[in-house]
DNA sequence: GTGATTGCAAATCTTTTGCACTAAA
DNA sequence: TTTAGTGCAAAAGATTTGCAATCAC
């Protein structure tokens, strides 16, 4: 909720090395100015065209994915054939309402991850997801 | 590794309320037959061409499903549009190798997961998975 | 200007569906 | 028989790609 000021969004593309364009600042404003986000590319891209920003689909997808690899957001796998996008970073784990296909944070350092194997060899952990599925 | 006689899989697929047609004991022969598997339909409708067994694609995805839905499978979803099926339903995790797209079970409770957040209300757990990313 | 970015439409990939045909009980 | 199961081809979704037009620097 926290009103940053616009440059802020122009900082943090140019820190990630890409051009703050006009459709990367109008999506990033959607993404990172209102708070924690779990969306598919489908619904960014109907967020955009509600607030009259015209942008492709096609486009809303390499922004995901730009944004992926700049580390700006991660992308959670939960659903065969869905892509979801969340725009926290930070180490945590997450609820799958199964029924209605929500996604939602599991706060803080509740849920915790003990004696996990060493990597294969030759292989390096990248991280460790944990998802809760739910009914409902 | 163990033979066991073809009937067994008869009667499995019997107990589970499913007819036991030649495509789908040819199926459960693949799948149960060779130790735990973690496989693609696509990979499996491949596996069964080279066995001589003619099946079409949509019979491959029916019956995982059919498999699934009788507990005889489990369906993992570590990769966007693409969905895995494990042969091995008891309570396990899995190591993902993200660069060859292969899935490999964590041996047994090595990796314990604690402090596992109650359900919302309204809601049950119905299961929890890690995946263990890796690079390589 | 020049190279990066975008939009559009077409292509691709996985999975599902409709329906006539076939097989199990 | 009678009903479940199968194959095929077409449909449906999600995502990607090719390329000309456009924009940021």
């Amino acid at each position: 909720m926290t009103a940053r000021p616009f440059s802020h969004l122009l900082e943090r593309l140019r820190s990630a090395g890409l051009r703050p364009t006009r459709q990367r600042l109008a999506l990033a404003k959607l993404l990172f100015e209102g708070g924690d986000r779990h969306i598919t590319a489908e619904q960014l891209h109907g967020d955009a065209l509600n607030h009259n920003i015209r942008v492709s689909l096609a486009t809303v997808y390499n922004t995901l994915h730009q944004f992926t690899d700049a580390g700006l957001l991660r992308e959670i796998v939960v659903d065969a054939g869905r892509s979801y996008f969340d725009t926290n970073t930070s180490d945590h784990h997450h609820f799958f309402f199964e029924r209605s296909g929500k996604l939602e944070d599991i706060p803080g350092d509740t849920l915790t991850v003990s004696r996990v194997p060493q990597a294969p060899a030759g292989t390096n952990i990248t991280r460790v997801d944990v998802v809760v599925r739910l009914t409902g």
